[in-house]
RNA sequence: GGCGGCGUAGCCAAGUGGUAAGGCAGAGGUCUGCAAAACCUUUAUUCAUCGGUUCAAUUCCGAUCGCCGCCUCCA
């Protein structure tokens, strides 16, 4: 039984989606052009997870994740460069695809992208202009927070908190509005602008929210299960989306809604100004492998932050490094026909403590600990007794498993040498049986150099990429 | 000023009203012609500090200290 933390209910609640077998969800992505760091991947990781989870549980899943191209920075320096915004944006998406893929996460069913929903947006703005959650003023269209009591719940954000000294940020006179809370769902533009979209209440641009609502709810419904998203995006984006939505429908929204927390970097916000902003790119040029990043990203549950440092990446790298080992020991060791009781309970108890730890509000911390458990046990099995086969084909099967959910195990790794290494590996076998030690140095040398790195064991020569 | 989160071994961290998961690093060991690798074992009388509740608190309550996020534009 799934249960997560929803931050709409504020508890921990029971997982149950409007239709048993189906999960329909919707994940904000990034900002086509700004979204490299890696405080976001973990975002993207987690949502990874999640996605793969409600898929190892059985769902049938609709997994929306979108793209925003409308924002006016990529609005303007497209104009500024003569281009249209799919031109423009065309690289950088490209370019985030290549790191989302890199990364191990899966695609999602859905990727739409703001600039194709313009239609979409401007019918909600008309029902919202329409029953009073809207109104026009000083050039943009406005959304009324006033007619929308239930504003706040997801956030619970008070505003009368707020005070006028100190650090209060609602400047009342710069724009005319209704109430400081009120956000703008549609700028208008002007006629004389190239940059712009023609509607009824006039040409403009979209504001940042009301990309979500439409996209969702054209591809979801006008309710759906569960949204998620990183923690700076529930204020304002999320509220706001819930008010645009349910505005306009009168139905809820989400049901359900994940939040995860973002990165420290030494402890410290990350941020340009401080130095300590990581690309993925930046990471992999440093030699760190996206296995490594995926994992520490997710070694610790999505609702702490996470405090990223190289030693924690540097210590990730080992992990995944011993965790590779062990499936290439179990792919490739020796085994006698037969089973073993005592290798069914290892992996029983592995798998279930793996599910109850994923199943309680996706606890990636101890789901791990259940596969290093796992990798222990049998790790003393295979230097003692040795594996017998349907052993090595359960704990094979229990390894995908977990890899469906977690990614972390890379590929299939049961890679077939070249003749030709096979031939050096079986020349220096012979040769170290005859005490020709020189020429046993000298092919291992050789290997190392093609990149073959050879390990001698009890039970014979193992081998493993560099 | 308001709201929320966090503080557990050298590092990253899970967790619970009944006496501390897991990983990395370190130490010891096994294997080995050597080396490397790999594997195994081991590492917190203690969970920021001080009080309180309780038979019992790291876990609940209060205070203090420290760290982080949001409360503004842009997305």
């Amino acid at each position: 039984m799934l249960k997560f933390f929803n931050t709409l209910s504020r508890q921990v609640e029971e997982f149950k989606p409007i239709e048993d077998n189906k999960v329909r969800m919707y994940i904000c992505g990034p900002t086509v052009w700004n979204f490299a760091h890696i405080g976001n991947f973990r975002t993207f990781i987690f949502g990874d997870v999640l996605r793969r989870y409600l898929k190892y549980k059985g769902y049938e899943l609709t997994h929306v994740f979108n793209l925003t191209d409308v924002d006016d920075r990529i609005i303007n320096e497209a104009a500024n460069q003569n281009i249209s915004i799919d031109e423009f944006t065309a690289p950088f998406i490209e370019y985030f695809w290549e790191d989302f893929d890199a990364l191990g996460n899966e695609r999602p069913e859905v990727t739409p992208r703001a600039t194709q929903h313009i239609a979409e947006m401007i019918e909600i703005i008309s029902t919202l202009l329409d029953n009073g959650h809207a109104y026009a003023s000083d050039g943009s269209i406005y959304y009324r927070i006033t007619a929308f009591p239930d504003y706040g719940k997801l956030s619970r954000i008070s505003f009368s908190g707020n005070k006028a000294g100190g650090s209060a940020r609602v400047d009342t006179d710069k724009y005319d509005k209704e109430d400081a809370r009120d956000f703008a769902i549609w700028k208008l533009v002007g006629d004389d602008e190239k940059t712009g979209w023609d509607a009824p209440f006039g040409r403009g641009r979209p504001g940042w929210h009301i990309e979500c609502s439409a996209m969702a709810m054209k591809y979801l419904g006008e309710t759906f299960d569960l949204h998620a998203g990183g923690m700076d995006l529930q204020f304002p984006h999320h509220e706001n989306e819930i008010a645009q939505s349910e505005g306009s429908t009168g139905k809820q929204f989400a049901k359900y809604w994940i939040h995860s927390e973002f990165l420290k970097i030494d402890d410290v916000t990350m941020s340009k100004s401080k130095g300590n902003f990581f690309t993925f790119r930046d990471l992999c040029e440093q030699g760190y492998s996206p296995l490594a990043i995926r994992y520490l990203l997710l070694s610790v549950p999505y609702r702490k932050q996470l405090n990223f440092t190289f030693d924690g990446l540097q210590a990730a790298g080992s992990t995944i490094d011993r965790l590779h080992n062990f499936k290439r020991i179990v792919t490739n060791g020796r085994v006698s026909p037969g089973s073993n009781d005592n290798v069914r309970t290892v992996i029983d108890k592995s798998l279930n403590d793996f599910e109850t730890a994923m199943n309680d509000d996706f606890n990636t911390a101890a789901a791990l600990a259940a596969i290093h458990d796992l990798v222990r046990e049998i790790n003393t099995v295979v230097a003692n007794e040795g594996l017998k086969a349907d052993d090595q084909t359960a704990v094979l099967g229990v390894l995908d498993k977990f890899n469906s959910v977690l990614g972390i195990f890379g590929g299939d790794d049961n890679e077939i040498l070249a003749d030709e290494i096979e031939e050096l590996i079986a020349e220096r076998q012979s040769a170290r049986d005859n005490r020709d030690f020189a020429r046993s140095d000298e092919i291992r040398d050789l290997l190392a150099e093609k990149g073959i790195i050879l390990e001698d064991t009890k039970d014979g020569v193992r081998w493993k990429r560099s």
